[in-house]
DNA sequence: GCAAAAGTGTTTGGATTACACCCATGC
DNA sequence: GCATGGGTGTAATCCAAACACTTTTGC
């Protein structure tokens, strides 16, 4: 029935790639990795390695990221999956990329194992990488961009709490567009932030105030259909 | 570095399963095969099967639906990855599922290999499938309702002469709701259609307008950000 | 006072909604 | 004539864009 025996199928391998997503300084940036390691060594990468024969893949994202950056506890998003039979140089591995939006003041990073280095890369800034993984970064990045705009996982990349210019300067950088101050308030009224006495501190202008966002509040009126997130 | 030996790694096999969808009789329906070997002998399944070592996955994707559906031709667009270690009963398999939209009319299928029958079985009313096909399933059917409210990819499920009423239909049926049919049509108003001089027939009431959809005219608007597909 | 950004209000035109009405066909 | 859906118009309302203006801070 097949044109080569059965269990000469079970000879592939496959990888996971994890695209780790922050903001910081107005930009939306990628934790890359730099190889230590052939192939492409001294090569930036995106953290990623092959997954165990009896590992899930949800558990392999987790393991491969915090075994290159000592990134854990980070809710990680099934992205694309490659599988070109030439991608990888030792035979064939088809990688499925993972992504997790996180503030980057929140977590700590440091390179081990085969990264040598970790380093947050402005998303328009990145160099060429190893492998196929520029393609996936952009991928991954688009992706991102819709769920952006139909979802509200912006409040992942801020911090806990932000200013509304903060918040309107990341859909800028995402989408490379300006956007009126005074409409994108009127735009985002409907989503649940809460206020703080606390203000900005040590700036030379105004300080504004700084909100958060309300999850459980959001998702109460989005099951009453009151609410839907729509930028 | 590795727990196991690098070479052991490759002892594992992929699977693409493909999920076509159509519309007819105002339902979308996805193309079902009731499977005639073991494991889930004689259940439904979606049309998939393991892919060749040396093959690319979205030529498997093709090959594999022309051998159990001879269906051919038809564009296929990725879809979600799913990797449990425990899926498949004979060893580690991990399936990369896509999807097509193809309109019914159009195509003839026909089971072959190990498929025994071929059908279409309108999403609302698919019985229990095969392994974790429901999932599969749900989660692309899913995934197609979300393009079909940010891309003109209904005209793909919709015959090439279709009367507005069907086209209503088609969003009716896949989000579950009434729409009001003046307004739907002042909605769509920015779409690019042609209308033809040719009307319904065999009807017991006021023929409708058939009309077709102008992708080139479509895409110039786009670039020109001049039309941008919202539903 | 000045620069810089925070924060708000107004106007306008275009979409969305709800609803009413007329039209063409088969029987 | 009547049932059935095709097809269109209107008024009220909501929303988005453009733009102007006031406020609060550091220096």
């Amino acid at each position: 029935m097949y044109r080569i025996e059965f269990s000469n199928f079970f000879t592939s391998a496959f990888s996971v790639d994890c695209i780790i997503f922050g903001y910081s300084e107005d930009k939306i940036k990628a934790l890359l990795i730099k190889r230590s390691v052939k192939p492409f060594e001294n090569y930036w990468a995106v953290p990623g390695d092959l997954v165990y024969p009896d590992e899930d893949l949800p558990q392999a994202a987790e393991r491969v990221l915090f075994e290159l950056t000592g990134l854990k506890n980070v809710e990680m998003h099934q992205s694309e999956t490659f599988g070109n039979p030439k991608r990888h140089p030792e035979g064939r591995v088809i990688t499925i990329s993972y992504f997790a939006l996180i503030r980057i003041e929140d977590f700590e990073v440091k390179a081990s194992s085969w990264a040598e280095e970790v380093s947050w890369v402005p998303i328009f800034e990145v160099p060429k990488l190893a492998f196929d993984h520029n393609h996936i970064l952009n991928s991954t990045f688009n992706l991102l961009c819709q769920k952006l705009q139909n979802d509200p996982i912006c409040f992942d990349l801020l911090p806990d709490r932000f200013t509304l210019n903060e918040f309107q300067k990341l859909y800028e950088y995402a989408f490379q567009v300006e956007m009126d101050k005074a409409n994108f308030r009127k735009k985002i009224k409907n989503i649940p932030l809460v206020a703080h006495e606390e203000k900005q501190k040590n700036v030379n202008h105004r300080p504004a105030k700084l909100f958060s966002f309300n999850k459980e509040n959001f998702e109460k009126l989005t099951e009453l259909g009151d609410c839907r997130f729509k930028m």
